[in-house]
DNA sequence: GCGGTTGCGATTGTGTCCAATCGCCAGTAG
DNA sequence: CTACTGGCGATTGGACACAATCGCAACCGC
């Protein structure tokens, strides 16, 4: 597994020698769409930012049919809002959507990670420990926040079943926003809190214990969930 | 709610009187996507069904670009399977998918009816009681794999939160196929356990007990599943 | 007989053009 | 001044035509 690569089914890539980042060649709705997640999730494109089909076309070269099945996709992503003959924006869950998504995240989140312990390999720990020092001494936000969702999708490295990866790779993907919007107001308290609990997730994952590893999991989200919930300000 | 009605946000069918059943107007891609989702789901285009982008088109009276994002729709619903240049086919998951999808259902499912009785009304809870009488009494497998479902997302008639009924909406219709192939094959004393589980599961619902009413419908997903991975001739 | 190859038909992917709809602003009446 | 209404520009939705690709079958050589 690679750098940010939103989600969802990218294509082998045939025959390329290796996979650049998104598939270039193939079709291009999916080449768009994958556009069009990055875009979001590293806040390029902010919610509410309205998305022009021909727009879109002209910045990627093609034409409107691909940029509106892309548009489709990541509608079913939950990243875009389309209405019709009226346009698409990108998404925003208001308070009461993100505080769901959390419970939803607290409880499939742990069972991705239960079913990834029984695949993860020690290299799979190394390189969670690895990016987990980058995680604590990185200083710049956003940097903070890219590494921060490459660490827990990396513990999911040993989950083989992809419908569960991409419902638990949806729900961090909406609400990316506001972890985004945490990050730039984090003290120093609240970036050790979350290295304990990092540290104490790779030791039961280091130990392949399913029961702990889910603890401690469903404890971080939660905690995370009450955390930003303390922070109305972010969901004017 | 009324009867199948597939998922996702179909529109609000705008001036229309009252809605019919799938939006008829509007936009032609959500048409067609109902259309599609409403067929797999109750069995008439089968798992590994190919799908011809012309044919749909003209049996729905459009052309192919609305049935091109229909199919993408559909697609990221896990209903069809899009391969570049080679076509779209009915999904179908294997064991070990389907083993995972209901493994995620036991953990969200009980959280829509936990959110569910915060807002569940009397009402709501009376029109549990005559689904389940309905559920008892028919004799036809398919209309009992039908009332089931009904009876089922009935119970959360009360969650308001649109992402959480997609996604155990999501998990339904992709386990529905096998639900429907047991369905032919279950006998009265499988039939009597469901009768006992669905009454116990109304009971803790009227008395707003999210604690039994998780533990009830957590254990008659399992339950399932069980049942279901006992016949592995349906995983062919 | 069999493996590889080549060409053709069928089907999907995409660009272009036109129709349908929406939002906004000017204009008008009260 | 405000509320309504009508029309215009911008943008999306859809149909058609053409290009790209795939699957399959016939053919060829060994």
């Amino acid at each position: 597994m690679r750098h940010p690569e939103p989600m969802s089914d990218q294509q082998p890539s045939q025959d390329a020698p290796e996979g650049l980042e998104p598939a270039k060649t193939g079709v291009s709705s999916r080449r768009i769409a994958d556009y069009l997640r990055t875009a979001i999730l590293n806040g390029e494109l902010a919610p509410g930012t309205r998305l022009r089909q021909e727009e879109i076309a002209e910045r990627l070269g093609s034409s409107r049919i691909p940029v509106r099945e892309a548009l489709r996709m990541v509608e079913a992503d939950g990243l875009v809002v389309v209405k019709s003959y009226s346009g698409a924006r990108v998404a925003k869950l208001d308070f009461n959507e993100f505080d769901t998504a959390y419970r939803i995240r607290e409880r499939i989140d742990p069972l991705a990670l239960t079913l990834s312990l029984e695949g993860i390999t020690d290299e799979d720990v190394a390189r969670l420990e690895a990016l987990e020092t980058e995680v604590e001494e990185t200083t710049s936000p956003d940097r903070f926040v890219a590494l921060d969702r490459e660490f827990h999708l990396a513990t999911y490295a040993g989950c083989t079943d992809k419908q569960l990866l991409e419902t638990v790779t949806r729900f961090w993907n909406t609400t990316q926003h506001y972890r985004r919007a945490y990050a730039q107001l984090i003290d120093d308290r609240g970036r050790s809190i979350i290295t304990y609990e990092h540290r104490l997730l790779i030791d039961a994952i280091h130990r392949r214990d399913p029961i702990d590893a889910e603890r401690f999991l469903s404890g971080h989200i939660r905690r995370t969930r009450i955390t930003l919930a303390e922070h109305p300000e972010l969901f004017d």
